[in-house]
DNA sequence: ATCAAATATATGGATATACGTATATTAAAG
DNA sequence: CTTTAATATACGTATATCCATATATTTGAT
């Protein structure tokens, strides 16, 4: 997404904003773990993601059955500062705090799954 | 405005982020330099203006016949800090450019006559 | 009181967005 | 090849957004 204005049109959705802010933390998330962490449906998660997708603002990986998100590596500097800025002065807002605890909660899908295995 | 999301729904539109960033740069503008500088329609402009007003993003003080604007000194440090960053990551894009050196070139209204004046 | 400049608002219509529900696709497992 | 889990898309509808044009409003000057 190369004008600005686009790309601030897809933080200005709530749902949108507050993926991109987890992913931003975190790195990079499936559809369930976002499902989870926003407590919102499937098909609403993943038509915002989409739309991230095709903006370039997202870059997916799939996994076998599950597709994991991150932030695209060839964001523009400019954007990824304005991202890193927002999850920096957000992150202590009650909604995002509250949507990054229930990703670390139980159950938060599959790369929990690893990690009881691991243990 | 409090919701992160309502605030990105500001910048989320070119006319409006063009105002904010050109006011981000110089402190305080009238309708009529921004007029200028965008090249747009003054009731355009001023419609976007008083989203922005309504939103509390920009502060509107009367002068006379003249109306000036500037970012609201109450925003959010983490709104302040997104606007901070989006201005000095795109000032060096063409359009943005371009509207700053509209501000300064001749005939940019009253700022400007009081500055012949003073000459 | 009248005029002109600066700014604001109203109106109607075109377009875009977001949502819920239902359904389709893809991949691993049996 | 059927089933199940994860993810994606389609569809219809409600709402929001943006714009251009016309008209108000406010202010300072004559």
């Amino acid at each position: 997404m190369y004008q600005p204005a686009q790309f601030f049109k897809c933080l200005a959705d709530e749902t949108r904003l507050r993926c991109l802010l987890l992913l931003q933390k975190r790195g990079e998330l499936c559809v369930c773990e976002l499902t989870q962490a926003l407590q919102m449906s499937q098909p609403k998660i993943s038509r915002h993601l989409a739309l991230l997708r095709t903006c370039r603002l997202l870059q997916d990986r799939r996994q076998g059955a599950w597709v994991y998100y991150r932030l695209h590596p060839d964001l523009p500097e400019w954007a990824l500062a304005v991202l890193t800025t927002a999850a920096d002065g957000l992150v202590g807002q009650p909604m995002f705090a509250e949507d990054a605890a229930r990703l670390t909660g139980p159950g938060a899908c599959p790369s929990d799954w690893v990690n009881d295995k691991a243990a």
